[in-house]
DNA sequence: GGGAGCATGTAACGGGTTACATGATTGG
DNA sequence: CCAATCATGTAACCCGTTACATGCTCCC
């Protein structure tokens, strides 16, 4: 019933507002209608925040919470207040969602992070055989694939709702981002063809493919 | 019985090949012809591998670029061998390329990690005002346009040899990535617009709007 | 009964960043 | 001469991950 870990004696309004961008998407989270646990919040960033963000793992989640929950951003009521571990459901409160905000409406968002592990791989083609580099694409456009129809069933899953536009212009965003990633990718093995196709400079090696 | 950090007695093949990426991103610029120091690869770095994975800090490249020395897959000559900080420049060796061929072969390079801290302020929208977010993607437009242009700047200055034909694929890929980057973004600002143009509650079925 | 999923948490570790310190070289 | 750029490096810090520990509930 009431909470500990929070001293309210001082601070009247904290300047904190450095958290890194991981608890702000977790408080973000807990911005939706509803109250959930830090398990359920996983569930939820695994199937909609990481198709365009990224997902923390489950014991990041869990220090985030505590985290908000210490800065009077969350607040969380158990469903057994004796046990030790018992389950524990998360809200936002009225000064997390202001600080919320205020983050949102800080300055520049910055520029998206992309990490390509396959096309550093080709640029550094010249170390690999290749067939295998083509293999490669192959792999990752049907991964690709399947990440697009889970976008999919994501967006058809999406609740309904007014409170919930902001969340389905993302996932819009993910569907078509995740199709120009297989476009990107059916290119680039078009680039590879290009590269055989066409004989090197001085006719090292003299294999005519045919005709 | 712990080892520190290099018994030679044994080790006839250093099982490590557990590196970070940035490890392997690094050996990989060292792959190329050439040597060079540890602030021209993070000026390379800038200008190439950001654009599809990402550049470490100049600090990181100085850390791994003594890691890789210590593993034997670079070698490193100073201007002048007195002065403790003088000019050093790396090269990779056989052994390094080697490793570096290994680790591009093992099996599947993972997914690429995209996180658009944009994208997740749009999911946020409903604690921001229309016009802010409109704003905010216009200058994540504007801003990738500078991108794209430094990315064809990139490939224009490119090197033509055979031996940069892969790293001139990887940029391609990304001149198509920021193009369509940017339709990605048109495209949500379309669908800002629709979520105000058309009347949020009540008669959520298809009312067009057009005609 | 037992496995899968639900649920919360701790501890260790390392990867990578920022901030800082230092000095050489170059060009207006 | 001064500023910018070149160039190398150290130290502190923390974000986030993996691995682990614990126990519940549901259902076959």
């Amino acid at each position: 019933m009431r909470r500990q870990r929070s001293e309210r004696t001082e601070e009247p309004r904290p300047p904190a507002e450095r958290l890194p961008p991981t608890a702000w998407a977790v408080l973000g989270l807990l911005s939706f209608p509803g109250e959930r646990t830090g398990y359920e919040l996983k569930k939820w960033a695994d199937s909609s925040l990481r198709f365009f963000y990224w997902s923390p793992a489950i014991s990041q989640i869990y220090a985030e919470l505590r985290r908000l929950e210490g800065l009077g951003y969350a607040a969380s009521r158990r469903a057994d207040p004796e046990e030790p571990r018992a389950k524990r459901r998360y809200a936002i409160t009225a000064e997390g969602r202001a600080a919320l905000a205020r983050w949102a409406e800080e300055d520049d968002p910055g520029p998206p992070v992309l990490k390509h592990p396959l096309v550093l791989r080709i640029w550094l083609g010249h170390l690999s055989d290749p067939e295998l580099l083509r293999t490669r694409i192959r792999a990752h456009i049907d991964r690709t694939r399947g990440e697009l129809r889970e976008v999919r069933e994501a967006l058809d899953r999406a609740a309904e709702g007014e409170a919930w536009a902001h969340p389905r212009v993302a996932l819009r965003w993910s569907e078509r981002q995740h199709a120009a990633e297989l476009e990107l990718a059916e290119a680039m093995l078009e680039d590879l063809d290009a590269l055989e196709g066409e004989p090197p400079s001085a006719l090292r090696d003299g294999t005519p493919t045919e005709g």
